[in-house]
DNA sequence: CTGAAAGCGCTAACAC
DNA sequence: GTGTTAGCGCTTTCAG
């Protein structure tokens, strides 16, 4: 079976008897074609198995229908859940996703928005606001709309679906303290990698010297992406070096996760010997035993409202008004965490 | 700020005055192009900050460097390990993946497929052996290869990596058998949504009968995809209507970690009082307390494979005899379902 | 309601 | 090492 060629609007107007166009026109609705060739052209797509080629369109109009999108990682579910929200707003308006991820890299981030960018999407949206002098390059002269989101970037590109990290990491070490610890550890990545996660360690040491408290145990646990193994070794680490901590504020719930199998495998109980927090309202931090207090950044709002600002920027949608979406993350105080 | 129309390499060659095709000749390597005259173009496409159209290109070179790729749901450990090892595996060949999700519907894969073919894609991998007829003949008449992955289809359409779910489950449920378990339930999504949880079903259903046991206690836990929330329902509803139960196999991990902490709020101790298996190796399952007994179905390395399909499919590398990959999933068994 | 001509931006093929 | 011509498969535009 030699790889025939697929056949093309041409094939199907010849064995119809009608113009290529003709077949172009009835191949789209709200086009005027007579009922019967309409008719007799979608059986001859039938017979011969024809298949719209959206590359020819794309080049003619000038128009791919693609929406492109970097994501640190792929196996995240935040950030999954920000793509599938994204996704599912912009696919009524015949949008598609050109995801890809970074690796949590400002160099593979380069090479992925330019190579997104080759592509001609119609517009991008990028995770985190910090870009190569490069990258921004390309951003800004794309011409076609850009969205940072999970940050606020102090000079953006374009727009942006946000929220602030750091305070919201704040808003942890605020109640962490407001139910009496003062010995609170950081456990996040390593930094100068995930910029979000650097945010909130910031957040972290801010909060800790407003309240006059020591912000130096700041556990590094490897290279993003980190999970629930690296919190784990982390927290017995952690434990050996400074074994008076009395709370742990983890970069993300999965972290946290780790640390409270670390504590049940060392014999040490949660929230009684020591509080845990995570961040990101992951599954698992609902379900857990005890489940971990934590901060719902509301993932999939930031792709849902992604795909307005997009639809807005390219006139598909009521624009709105401003560029800049600040989301209000919410603390979750859950038993981990209990005075 | 007007819109304006991204420079082409028409602007570029009038700058430096030469013709177009030179560059496109010093944009890629390999060709034969005078050094200086390539320093110049590489300096004006810097300065126009051109981006090469690959839209036009494809539909020049009828190759547009994609290959399409259909998950179940983009929120999912083991599908995004997949992605990741077939992404990786096909970077270095400049092949881009096109995903897609189909929310574990054949209709809505249906129609995933058809607008991924618009594309053109130069090879499309689709996960799981079932499909409507006409997704079906999609992709017989895309005349690309067809890879057909997490599943052992008894028609397959072209390639396949996968494996036997029913096999694996039948694993598990040997396993359970052979530590003195009788009293065996299955919990799992709704069935005629996800075939490869079907499968494991079946599988179960098999085993125990093989072992001469009773297999009714079959839960649903809801629609697919379920996860661990759905997992901690369902195990209640099953430990209030069948309380003499041994031992619980779910369709994944996420369910049997849900089960498991839903024990530990019924305070039934775990696997004294009752064992839990799970599927599909996610981390969870290797750090949780106790840790799950549960089958590795190596998610990576189907999609390391798979992208070495792609590849000998297309010429790229060479090509494996068989157009079948059986994997051969590992049971792991852990402290959830010690004797 | 239908068709002819032109062209989207790039590159294969063929000169020179 | 470089240029010219033609054309990938569609759709815009204009004419009928």
């Amino acid at each position: 079976m030699p790889p025939r060629k697929p056949p093309t609007m041409q094939d199907i107007a010849r064995k119809v008897g009608v113009s290529p166009m003709t077949v172009s026109r009835a191949l789209r609705d709200g086009t005027s074609v007579n009922a019967q060739t309409r008719e007799a052209i979608r059986l001859a797509v039938d017979e011969l198995g024809y298949v719209f080629d959206s590359t020819a369109a794309n080049l003619r109009q000038q128009r791919t229908g693609f929406v492109a999108v970097t994501i640190p990682s792929i196996n995240n579910a935040n950030f999954a859940d920000t793509v599938r929200g994204l996704s599912d707003g912009l696919k009524d308006f015949g949008l598609q996703l050109l995801l890809g991820y970074t690796d949590y890299d400002v160099d593979q981030e380069e090479a992925l928005v330019e190579q997104l960018l080759r592509r001609r999407p119609e517009a991008i949206v990028v995770t985190g606001g910090q870009h190569t002098a490069r990258c921004r390059r390309l951003l800004e002269g794309a011409n076609i709309p850009v969205v940072e989101i999970w940050d606020l970037p102090g000079q953006p590109v374009g727009y942006v679906v946000g929220f602030s990290n750091a305070v919201a990491a704040g808003m942890l070490v605020d109640h962490l303290v407001a139910t009496g610890r003062k010995r609170i550890a950081f456990i996040g990545g390593e930094a100068g990698r995930d910029s979000r996660g650097a945010d909130r360690r910031a957040g972290f040491v801010a909060a800790m010297q407003r309240h006059g408290l020591d912000a130096s145990r700041l556990i590094a646990a490897g290279v993003p992406p980190v999970s629930m193994l690296e919190g784990a070794a982390a927290t017995r680490a952690l434990l050996e070096q400074a074994p008076d901590t009395e709370a742990v504020l983890c970069v993300s719930d999965l972290l946290a996760f780790g640390a409270l199998t670390e504590c049940q495998r060392m014999g040490i109980s949660v929230p009684q010997q020591i509080a845990i927090a995570g961040f990101g309202n992951y599954e698992i931090a609902e379900i857990c035993v005890p489940p971990l207090t934590t901060v719902n950044p509301f993932p999939e709002r930031i792709g849902r409202q992604t795909a307005a600002a997009v639809l807005g920027a390219l006139g598909l949608a009521p624009a709105e008004a401003s560029h800049r979406l600040e989301i209000s993350p919410e603390l979750l105080v859950r038993a981990s965490s209990e005075a």
